[in-house]
Parts: structure tokens; sequence; C-alpha cells
DNA sequence: CTTATATTTCTAGAAATATAGAAATATAGA
DNA sequence: TCTATATTTCTATATTTCTAGAAATATAAG
């Protein structure tokens, strides 16, 4: 009951992060297809600029459903499956 | 696939929905307890304009996730299972 | 018909969000 | 070190969303 509180407070973050059109088609790409960085990303989106794709992804793996992965210049990102599995599990179908 | 994106368009709606505290803490209300009316469910939450209510069943009715029966002059709220089940089965935990 | 209660619609202001350009930061490689 | 590429941060603007008061609508009861 303690962690209730917390809890729900992450599944507001998760669903404000999932109820915007290009942030749940990012998690469905990134279901799809693991460790993809920025630029790819980007590339299999209509067009959007980098400053703006990189605010969704914050969003993403601030409330914990997209895991990141430095690789030099690069960042890889993927699904959380814990997270997702908990909250919206529809993306993982 | 034809119905991938009604799907999806759905799936954002109902994320959308649920990613607002108050709406979120509605939803969980009434999968605790069905068939809240308007003023039953204003009664358990902190305070609440009636007109602010409206407005947040309405989305939560418009994206599917609630279902609504008339009876005179009250207005009975239910979460629709279904939906609940295939998006955001966390709220029937 | 009048009154009372439940709910919605209209309206508007305040706050939050989405978007992108420009500048900044980080890293790899020549 | 210099250059190129990837990503973030800063800033500004346009749009959306949240909220609630006032007025409107719907239904029941007297």
């Amino acid at each position: 009951m303690v962690e209730a509180n917390t809890e729900v407070r992450q599944a507001v973050k998760v669903y404000k992060a999932l109820g915007e059109p290009t942030r749940l088609k990012i998690a469905l790409l990134l279901t799809e297809e693991r460790n993809l960085c920025c630029s790819d990303i980007a590339g299999k989106l209509e067009s959007i600029a980098g400053s703006t794709l990189s605010h969704h992804l914050k969003q993403l793996t601030d409330c914990g459903l997209l895991d990141l992965r430095k690789d030099g210049t690069y960042i890889y990102y993927s699904v959380n499956r814990e997270v997702a599995q908990r909250y919206a599990p529809y993306l993982l179908e």
C-alpha cells in the first residue's frame, strides 16, 4: 500500500508517454526491433527534428518504458519488457 | 493490417485518457466498484467541479474504456473490461 | 406546471505540451 | 588538434489540455 502511490504515479507517466501518436509509434517500433539509435528511429518516422525526437525519447525513458545503452556517440534504445508487461502489454503483442 | 491504424488510434486515445491523474483515479475507482454515477464519483474525489468531471468522463467513454447506462436522471459508469484488458490490464489487477 | 437534482455545454483563463531552430556537448577518427 | 556525426539543451512559439463558473438540458417528483 505504501508503494501504491508510487506505482500509480509511474502508471500516469507511462500512459501520458504513450498517449501521443509519435511516442506510441516509437514504442511500437522498439518492440519490433531492439537497439535502435536516435537516428535509426528518426529514419523510420515521417520527418522529425532531432530535438523533438530527443524530447520524446526522454519522456519514454523517464517513465521507465525504454532502456538505453550508450556506445560511443550512439545511444541504443530498447523497450523495457517488464514495464511494458505491467502497464501496456498491448505493445508486446 | 487494415484495422491496425484504427487500433493504434484507439490505443493513443486510451493512453491519453489514462495519462492524467484524475482520470486514472476514476478508472481505478470504477474497476473496484461498478455502476457509479457522476455524483458518486465526485464524492470519492478530493473536490472537483461537475463540469470538470463531465469532461473527464467524456474522454474515458469516448476512447471506449468506460461504458455507461442511463437510468432516469442518473448515468452509471463501469469499466469496459475488454478494452481495459487489451490496452491496460494493469487497471484490472 | 413548478421545483429540485443530475449532467452537459459553452466560455475563458491558466498551465502544460509539442515542435523545431540554434547553440552546446560528447565522442570517434583522421 | 581538427572535423564530422550523434544527441541534448536552450529558447521561443503554437497548440492543446485542464479547470471551473454560468447557462442549458433532461428527468423525476410534487
